[in-house]
DNA sequence: CGGCTATTTGAGGTACCTCAACGCCCGTGG
DNA sequence: CCACGGGCGTTGAGGTACCTCAAATAGCCG
């Protein structure tokens, strides 16, 4: 059920714990000493591998573990009542998937993969027990759900005040930048896993228009495309189109 | 500088405090012992009366107190490149305006007062020391926080997905439900103290289309407007315009 | 009453949508 | 290795929900 390394009191990786990316990943928005890293490193979890378009949360779900995102690329996503779908955050490796159930009784929208993911499902007592003997990790967990809720403002400005064009280059944009945490190469250019539909979705459009938006894109230099594969330009390319400040992803936090 | 009641044990408001409604918005979502309630009531604040349209915060701020609304609205807002303006959320009153500060460094957005509104300007650290010494009340600020959250999915979804007049009405129709927890009669009807433009820029649409939509909102009885004023009809008639399902309000938190 | 602001209405424009057809990638199985 | 099928991407034509600009009206505050 739960394979737990020893808990270790540094921070090199608990042997056998995959939850070095989530450490790193809190490391970039909260301090956190040695021994609080070594107490994530040892949190026991169940390691799951799941393909794309897998569910992960539904709407009424009342959850008891915490998954936390290995690799791959994950969403959470709503549903009008026509069907309409909107994508509400997109969640990248390293990412807690599910803080809130921590504190709210009901899931209050759906979760997919995007991509082929590995997850490791972290029982939310465990969690929680940590919360309240480390204050320090009490308020990583706080600063990644706030950091989330700022960018889902950002994302309430695109879709609600920008054009198609800077709206897609502001969303391509961020995401490149979030990546930056992970892989440094990020800001010359990130491989974007997601289908012209889903990136509809996100950005409250409709598929056929993201495609004539990104042919616009492409002809500028800011992205680059070859069959199904979309590659964004640097970020600085990027950024000519897209009103972009990185005020809200709160990367000054950690310092 | 601040203004304390004495400490109470019981529940009943500090002689003096104006903190009352703070409380019973949290109880709404959390529950709080009656020692919780009076730690609550006990906090120190600096009272605060401001017109409408006056900044309460500005992007880029570094606060060190956190408002709490008493009497009035507020919202959030964030500015495009082009001028645009997006209203990202909408406070009322009881509400916690700056819970955020508590953990992050920067503000991200914008705060103005709506209406004429009552402050209680509660220093951080007294918060914080709070919340470390009750868990309840950390938890019941987590809860806040999360619900405000999941608000600005369902807001997301919203301008994303819904056409205007949908869009318009689900607006409508969540406040009244929102209001309800401090007004037991606004199932049957509220007063919304907005103007065209700024509901404009809570749905991302223009004060011309709002106006329009509203005509048409009238025309079908759910709402009625007299001179600037504009009042909803009661909810049930509201959401059948709305596509309005109250899950993501958490209601149920308290339970 | 005067002046400001918010609302209302009209006319014309456009960014984006809908529908539909076609073609290309790519995984699958023969 | 090739043939096949299905999903995703691409393109075109026509439609529409919403925007822009502009002017007139109405409410509100001194």
């Amino acid at each position: 059920m739960t394979e737990r390394g020893p808990t270790l009191p540094c921070a090199s990786p608990a042997p056998g714990t995959k939850l070095d990316i989530f450490v790193r990943k809190l490391l970039a928005y909260s301090r956190l000493s040695t021994a609080d890293q070594g107490e994530l490193l040892a949190l026991p979890y169940q390691y799951r591998e799941l393909g794309p378009n897998m569910t992960i949360l539904r709407e009424g779900d009342h959850s008891q573990i915490c998954p936390i995102l290995l690799s791959g690329f994950a969403f959470r996503y709503k549903l009008a009542a026509d069907g309409g779908r909107q994508i509400v955050a997109l969640r990248i490796p390293g990412d807690p998937l599910d803080f809130q159930s921590l504190y709210l009784h009901t899931v209050d929208h759906h979760m997919q993969s995007l991509t082929p993911v590995e997850l490791a499902l972290v029982p939310l007592a465990a969690l929680e027990r940590l919360a309240e003997t480390r204050r320090s990790i009490a308020r990583a967990i706080l600063v990644d759900i706030l950091v989330e809720g700022s960018i889902g403002r950002e994302w309430q400005l695109n879709v609600g005040r920008r054009h198609a064009l800077p709206r897609l280059a502001h969303f391509l944009c961020e995401l490149a930048y979030r990546l930056q945490v992970i892989d440094p190469g990020a800001d010359e250019g990130i491989d974007v896993p997601l289908t012209q539909e889903q990136l509809a979705d996100i950005l409250g459009l409709t598929p056929v228009h993201v495609n004539r938006t990104l042919k616009t894109l492409e002809e500028a230099g800011a992205v680059i495309r070859s069959g199904r594969r979309l590659r964004t330009g640097a970020i600085g390319v990027l950024a000519r189109f897209a009103d972009f400040t990185p005020l809200y992803l709160h990367r000054d936090n950690a310092a």
